[in-house]
DNA sequence: TCAACACATCGACGAACGTCAATGCAATGT
DNA sequence: ACATTGCATTGACGTTCGTCGATGTGTTGA
């Protein structure tokens, strides 16, 4: 199975927004990990790059639009990758990724 | 003047959803502080207590809901006031926080 | 079987971060 | 004036992060 698992019950959109009630330390920490994700500019510019394709996005594609090395690159996928803002799709050699939008929205709803 | 003037045109505000098109250089830095602010479990407890409380917030309030030093205190929130999410008031003694949420509303408009 | 390729992992480095004790600074009340 | 109070700043510490060269792993085609 090349595509992460994104558990039923996505412990963000579990979250209530921030303005509604305090968040305990538990969803706290969560969310400080998902945002972490989105707090790198090389990070949101590979997120924004594969968001904005219909489809999928080669990762062959993306040293050249992230101007940084492959293991980098590497790297930084496999951070947005466990944030569950992407899946991952091996086929032959290449690997094809795809945002994840239930997982944008579920950022977005914690800001409300 | 003790409160953050916030520029009319909100560098956050003019960027772009990142599923619209690829975030350039620059605002993908600026949005990576942004978020970066958001990036720490007690940073986002804190702000959750401002923002869910209706009006201002003692920051002699703060070290207890965060459980941190009062410096470590001091130092998230120059942060979160830095990202623009919250205002500072002074009076007298005291410091008055609140949410700025025009700000959320920008972040949010950038996961769409 | 083997060379070529795409991506992941490792190891190392400097930079940035979270934390707190000590100290500084401005406002308050006596 | 002076001691007190609330918050900011400084300095130091260990930890985490971003980066890349070197290397590992698995797939492809000859």
């Amino acid at each position: 199975m090349a595509v992460r698992k994104v558990s039923v019950l996505d412990p963000i959109a579990c979250c209530a927004p921030v303005r509604s009630s305090v968040l305990d330390e538990v969803q706290a920490a969560e969310l400080s990990h998902a945002f972490a994700a989105l707090a790198d500019p090389v990070r949101l510019r590979l997120l924004s790059y594969i968001a904005s394709a219909d489809g999928e996005v080669c990762a062959c594609d993306l040293t050249e639009v992230s101007g940084r090395s492959q293991p980098t690159v590497s790297h930084h996928m496999k951070i947005l990758f466990d944030a569950g803002l992407v899946t991952r799709d091996k086929r032959g050699l290449w690997v094809w990724y795809r945002s994840v939008e239930t997982r944008l929205d579920a950022l977005r709803s914690v800001l409300r």
